[in-house]
DNA sequence: CCTAACTGTGTACAGCATACACAGTTAAAA
DNA sequence: TTTTAACTGTGTATGCTGTACACAGTTAGG
């Protein structure tokens, strides 16, 4: 038994990740916790929705779910369990990508436009993404799986498939984050004549950039710069099929 | 003047824009002082780079320049444009990508590469650029400009060029996070090797995903995913063009 | 010379994650 | 049934964080 045990599990990050997947130890002695993970976690994501990352703070979540600050670790062992929860359980299970008779690189589209639109739906998500020390969970790689599968269909060959979605991801969170400068900053007019401003000031080292900012690249509609980046993308990978 | 001055800085964002160009207002009156923002921020980098993001307080960092904590509050308003510093000041100023005879994909690929090379040497740099608030430095505009310049050359409408700008930006983050992810696990052999335990309890959910993890997608050298990604862009400017 | 501007310092404070000891509650073991 | 061990939520305490503020020393312009 022992020794099974330890074929199954010999890390220290397999505890980690069977917590993450919601496989608790399941006690049966003491009182029945008032709270289960996933609430908490709803709840937190609803706080980071509406005042953004940095008001998780474990004092927070736990007045929203009505218990005191340290009640939350008997439920998560630190804050950064509890982030974890949070960003696999932001995107709402991935569901179909349009019915499976259209192409793979119509659904594929798709599936980039909804990952996309968790970055919209949560502000934080970008920022608490980036900080995350550990694994992807359950629901995140079941968005991952949906995407190889699509790729499979296109015929790309089983090695590139990785790189094709690291490249989809990719996009998904440049767009992202090109989305988040222009909400934070006042508005996209004031952040432009600013820039405007310092550049010319120096304008000969910056030539194109102001070229760039004259044509009005700078306020097109992001959803373009997504599709075109996207379809690139696309591109290549049907390039390479052949 | 009232005028003027309002015509030429209308915004509050002026004031921290100006500061983060090295436009310090130049003062006369006082005793000179002992440091430079640049070298404070020379010295968080050294600091970052050897001990993590985290590592990063306004303790640890005056420690290391040789003044008080307060003391960095008279070169710097709060934490957050220090780290703004640091972050414009992480690349090493914009050198040529090649000589400008080499065509523009080649030179264009290797201004990514670079561009990475950034993010490989400063581990620190994509957590730091994904949460802050303000625009870009100077020397992060030089980089864009370099890069804008060689979009140009390409031939690609001047409203495309900042949508493949971002498209490649993209693609260096995405695999910026990629080797991030694969660097703090233990290593690569266990991380998939607990993910292929988790997914074959559940094997049925993630069909496609434990074929890649056999396959060995996983472990494939994470340069090659790198160059597929831009050489598919590439490929997608160069077929817009015409 | 004086005074205003500027420097670096020391103290103080609120907010953070979290360690630890505790009292109450439950179900299994005696 | 009684005992006991596991488990719950709570209160208190600690060390670290960013930073506000008042201070004393230093410098150049009036």
């Amino acid at each position: 038994m022992r020794e099974s045990e330890t074929k199954n599990m010999p890390t220290k990050n397999a505890n980690k990740v069977n917590r993450a997947w919601g496989n608790r130890p399941l006690p049966s002695r003491g009182p029945k916790p008032a709270l289960s993970t996933t609430e908490i976690a709803r709840a937190a994501i609803q706080l980071a929705d509406a005042e953004g990352l940095e008001a998780i703070t474990m004092q927070r979540v736990a007045r929203m779910v009505g218990v005191t600050t340290m009640a939350l670790y008997r439920y998560f062992p630190g804050k950064a369990d509890l982030m974890d929860l949070m960003i696999d359980s932001a995107g709402d299970s991935a569901p179909n990508f349009g019915k499976p008779t259209s192409p793979w690189s119509t659904r594929l589209k798709e599936w980039a436009r909804r990952c996309v639109a968790i970055y919209q739906n949560h502000p934080w998500f970008l920022e608490a993404t980036s900080a995350r020390r550990s694994i992807m969970g359950p629901n995140e790689l079941l968005w991952m799986e949906a995407a190889l599968a699509m790729l499979a269909e296109s015929g790309l060959a089983a090695a590139d498939r990785h790189s094709a979605f690291l490249a989809l991801i990719g996009q998904v969170r440049g767009h992202a984050t090109f989305q988040e400068t222009r909400k934070q900053g006042e508005s996209t007019q004031e952040w432009t004549h600013d820039l405007a401003h310092v550049l010319k000031s120096e304008a000969d080292r910056y030539p194109a950039l102001l070229k760039a900012l004259d044509s009005g690249a700078f306020s097109k509609k992001p959803a373009r710069a997504f599709d075109f980046a996207v379809d690139c993308i696309l591109d290549g990978i049907r390039a390479r099929v052949r």
